[in-house]
DNA sequence: ATTTATGCAAATCATTTGCACATAG
DNA sequence: CTATGTGCAAATGATTTGCATAAAT
């Protein structure tokens, strides 16, 4: 299981960089600027390969597909509702979350995330333009 | 828009009672037992009715399918990486998170949710039974 | 009687997989 | 050379939708 540095998986890398939580979809359009011949899949398995091997973050929304992140180190987000669109959350990570939790009766907790949901905002001044 | 008592809609609402944070496809087996006929997209469509009427709760899981919650009041998650169930977190809902923010730069925080991930008990047993 | 709901099948959306061919090391 | 990666199309899984029919009110 050498990896290969294939420009494929470069452009990939680069696009997750180049864009704001990009969703798989984003990346490919934007890869595909650049190499128009590449595949859906081939942006797919680079996305997991990068996000497995650490290499940028992955952000499983609540709603909506997934999407990636330059950022590796742990933070929270924030969603909004109307757009799908993803923003860093302005809060530092809780140290020890499980402090906050009671008797989990066997359960191991390992990580936590904070997904915060709203509006952001372009989508709010829509919603008060009426 | 005036909603009928259907006898689809109670099958739907008391599977949701009866079983542990259950997904579409278990509640669907669940009252498949009790009325053989019935379709796939009625459960779909009763459960989304349901969760929008707050008779009964969704939780969305950073990973797998939505699942459904006879609690309706706001608590946590836990969820299992290895088979997916959800459970209850013993925490009580933090009163003003968003005091927990920064400058969120116009984003408008409506909502949050915090989901711990780890092992549940009888998936953590299984990996040190080796 | 009317309107809301159902069952079915087909459609949709995001993602993964199989396979023959291409290419990085 | 040979394992790893690619492009394509088809498969998958969860959920939604269109439509003719059924049943609550």
């Amino acid at each position: 299981m050498n990896r290969r540095n294939t420009k494929q998986r470069q452009l990939v890398a680069e696009a997750v960089r180049a864009l704001d939580h990009p969703s798989a979809e984003e990346v490919y359009a934007a890869v595909s600027r650049a190499d128009s011949c590449i595949g859906k899949a081939t942006v797919y398995r680079n996305l997991n390969l990068l996000a497995e091997q650490g290499e940028i973050g992955r952000v499983c929304p609540g709603e909506g597909a997934e999407r990636y992140d330059c950022r590796t180190d742990k933070h929270y987000h924030m969603r909004c509702r109307a757009c799908g669109k993803i923003f860093d959350a302005p809060m530092a990570p809780l140290f020890s979350p499980v402090q906050l939790l009671g008797d989990t009766g066997g359960f191991m907790v390992e990580d936590h995330n904070i997904e915060f949901v709203g509006l952001c905002p372009g989508c709010y001044k829509k919603t008060t333009e009426d």
